[in-house]
DNA sequence: GTCTATAGACCGATAGAC
DNA sequence: GTCTATCGGTCTATAGAC
């Protein structure tokens, strides 16, 4: 276990010409987006605890005091980026549910498989999939596992109230997702060619949505490996 | 969020009199045992890198040093852990599947149904569900990711061929598991009283198993919730 | 709006005694 | 088998300048 050095996920380009960059000046709104985004990445690669705000400062490519000052604390920090994954969740599903029906045979079955896109879709974003993860995994804290709760909870209503799903459907969908959310979390993709087993679970898990979660796989995004400081 | 003091999770008895316990002389592999337990718990609650070896060591009844002195460093602590809620998970299902199958009209069914309750019991114990989901969340860490792609395609391998589950019913019996993990951790339970839906969703997704997991919740084993360092 | 400098707290690991 | 003491490193957050 030595010490690491960081690989940074820049954002602001600023063409750097050699030299340390003196960051443009940007609107703070804008600045709070990018926090965000890096962010996200790095509690999602990390953990919350295993993160750390110079990391985010750095894929942000700003000074860390400068996001403390933006954010307050650390875990408020954590609590914005948790809550827009939830917001980016609830927003597309709403969006989906909100669309005119196609009067087919298993009218409930195709919203659920629309829905069901959509989300593995979302979570091929590792930061949003890790970030929700993250938070699944924190109930005893109370504010995270206060937000988790309440936001499951509202994904269940939806599902219930307006999609209309029957108890059983709503049970399979959530399974499903959350049998997603384990699959790509572990990287069962980086060993295809080590074990057929793992493409072979992969195919009977994500039934149809394979392809589409096989090419952003690909593309990838991610911090490194860093032995040191997981979770 | 300010410092916090910690509720020692205490195990080895040993009467306080008051003073500092001088720490009963007990054998290396019994006191490995203990600190191992102690640390199920502690890195459930607190993440890997959220929790310390003072956490651990005050949990088990001993000093900090000595916990890193048995393990080397906090990292092989950790994959003691993992390895060793693996090794129960995979011996579990493994005598279960050996058990004299009873001839009836759904076999597979049957079988699924003991497998899950006997999940269902082992992540009652919250040291072994979280420390599991903490696995799943460090994919791209290469030691630990390694083990938790290596476990998952074990039991994936188990109830392929010593099962004998056809794909529909393996990925559903994973899915299901994944949303047992997911509504435990949360604490879905907890809020039962102030919000409807959480029993009715719990209620959907465990099916006959509510009560087992409701048994257990109440007498509830956890850390604090302090808000410090969480994850 | 952004940085440098740094205080203050904590933590993992080592050394060495009993 | 177990502890006390402590080093060296790291991290969040604050102070204050530009």
């Amino acid at each position: 276990m030595t010490t690491t050095s960081e690989p940074e996920t820049s954002a602001t380009g600023a063409a750097s010409t050699g030299a340390a960059q003196p960051t443009e000046r940007i609107p703070a709104a804008e600045r709070r987006e990018q926090i965000l985004a890096a962010a996200s990445v790095v509690f999602g690669e990390r953990g919350y605890s295993g993160a750390t705000t110079d990391q985010v400062a750095k894929a942000a490519g700003i000074s860390q005091p400068y996001v403390v000052r933006m954010f307050g604390t650390k875990e408020n920090l954590f609590l914005e980026v948790l809550a827009r994954a939830l917001e980016r969740l609830i927003t597309s599903f709403r969006l989906i549910i909100a669309e005119p029906r196609e009067h087919g045979p298993d009218e409930v079955g195709d919203l659920a498989a629309r829905l069901g896109a959509a989300y593995v879709d979302l979570i091929e974003d590792r930061g949003i999939l890790l970030s929700l993860m993250q938070a699944f995994i924190s109930g005893n804290n109370p504010v995270v596992g206060a937000k988790a709760r309440a936001g499951f909870l509202e994904i269940y209503r939806m599902l219930r109230d307006e999609a209309g799903f029957p108890p059983d459907t709503i049970r399979e969908f959530l399974a499903d997702g959350m049998l997603f959310n384990t699959l790509l979390a572990i990287r069962l993709p980086d060993i295809f060619d080590d074990d057929p087993a793992a493409e072979e679970l992969m195919r009977y898990a994500f039934r149809g949505k394979l392809d589409v979660v096989l090419g952003a796989t690909a593309a990838g995004n991610a911090l490194d490996s860093s032995p040191k400081d997981r979770t």
